[in-house]
DNA sequence: TTTCCGATAATTACTCCGACATATTACAGG
DNA sequence: CCTGTAATATGTCGGAGTAATTATCGGAAA
């Protein structure tokens, strides 16, 4: 983000301008500012305990009416990043108190520069979820689920991961895991960690080779959960997730 | 127009009163109706494709401003539950699409009779991952951990589970054991989820025994993490959420 | 005639504005 | 130290106008 122009009264403008720049087609007023003013706590520049401006000063600030402006605000809060009081303002809530596992947040959080710290923790709740899914779609998958995730794997070896097309195949494949589990919540959990830590992944390596060809640790995947071995397919999903943090690891290094 | 007129005959009232009725202090209106339609979701009054009344409409239905209306929409747009679309109006989204582990909703899904199979899926995560955290905290803690572990444990010996000092205490323990993992997102989620699904038990083993002693067990999860055995605290503790999980099922069985 | 495409119209959410109500904090006086 | 009062920022309201998307209708091409 080019954040460091230290232009100093056009700051405002710029400001506006990117804040309404962002609207494109499908994406309101408030949801560009909620964006915005998102990216900016997730980022640091807004801290804990901060208060924003006032609801008039701060919209007139991004020239926007006090409605949009209170409509963004409103799902800041929504997704407990901050808090509004009667005149007490509206405060940067404490990090313990944001919801990190909302997809928006987390694709917040990976927009700039994401804390290291905080992927580190995501890759360890991966580690610890993703493989017990598998042992889950190891016991439960049926024949449909194979048929998807099979495909799925013909299409990652067509395309490669260095495509889109490869790419999707690979969402697909991990989907239709999650999927033969049956578990809601471990679905919505897991789509949404691995959608935004994918995220970055996936256009931090554009020229970056794969340190390895990721189709094999694939089909040892499958092949346990077509097997309907558990055990099997959990230690092979751990490889997998193993494989995907040295790779990030890698790219943020770089 | 007054707002005080309580002209008698419109059913309407009954659901506005309703919806201002719980508008406690600390609570806004438009937190209130977002609570309200979000349990309305939740519950499957409104189910995945139906599409809500027109602003205006459900607006004065309620009998609240559009303003109060809008930003309510907008709460529930962001925990993924409705999407507004110009002249399409606003529709409720697939479940796939809601944020199941975002601490409202889930307070919205246990508000009325939860859904059984939801909360099997719920306990399927936390049999996941809290284990895992009690590994990951065997593995790391440190003395200030322990005496707060301790300390909640010595609590809740002496006012027992019955009582809400005792509950607190409960809490307080695994938070401990969270804060140790030094792990966020691993504390978002476990809290979150945890809070939920205490919220329902307590409150329906009123008049219900528990099953068994639960301290033993707590004792057991805390010596060793204090031991520093990570595959004894992984174990320990999947007994705990075991133990929960039967007194959940009783509970709801019953 | 049928099918497809583009212009048009209607509906709906979206944005803005200005005013008032309410809640919470801070201060002054007892 | 406590209590009542005033200041202030958020909360709520109603209405007007804008923008975007969908549905409809008409015409042209197959």
């Amino acid at each position: 983000m080019t954040r460091s122009a230290p232009s100093s009264d056009k700051e405002d403008l710029a400001a506006a301008e990117g804040a309404r720049a962002v609207r494109g087609p499908g994406r309101r007023l408030h949801g560009a500012i909620a964006h915005k003013l998102g990216m900016a706590i997730l980022s640091g520049q807004y801290q804990p305990g901060d208060t924003l401006s006032g609801e008039v000063a701060f919209a007139e600030e991004l020239d926007v009416s006090r409605s949009a402006y209170r409509e963004a605000i409103q799902v800041l809060t929504a997704k407990g990043l901050v808090e509004s009081r009667p005149k007490a303002g509206t405060r940067v809530l404490p990090r313990t108190r944001w919801n990190l596992l909302d997809p928006e947040v987390l694709a917040w959080a990976f927009a700039g520069e994401p804390d290291i710290q905080f992927v580190r923790d995501l890759f360890e709740l991966r580690a610890i979820v993703e493989p017990a899914a598998a042992r889950l779609a190891a016991q439960r998958r049926d024949k449909e689920d194979l048929k998807v995730m099979k495909d799925a794997l013909a299409a990652m070896r067509r395309h490669t991961l260095a495509t889109d097309a490869g790419r999707a195949a690979d969402r697909d494949f991990h989907n239709a895991i999650l999927k033969a589990t049956g578990n809601d919540a471990l679905i919505v959990l897991t789509a949404s960690i691995g959608a935004a830590v994918n995220w970055t992944t996936q256009y931090k390596q554009r020229a970056r080779a794969l340190p390895r060809n990721p189709i094999p640790d694939h089909v040892r995947v499958f092949d346990a959960i077509a097997a309907g071995d558990p055990q099997g397919a959990a230690d092979a999903m751990g490889v997998l997730v193993q494989l995907a943090l040295e790779d990030t690891a890698s790219a943020m290094a770089g």
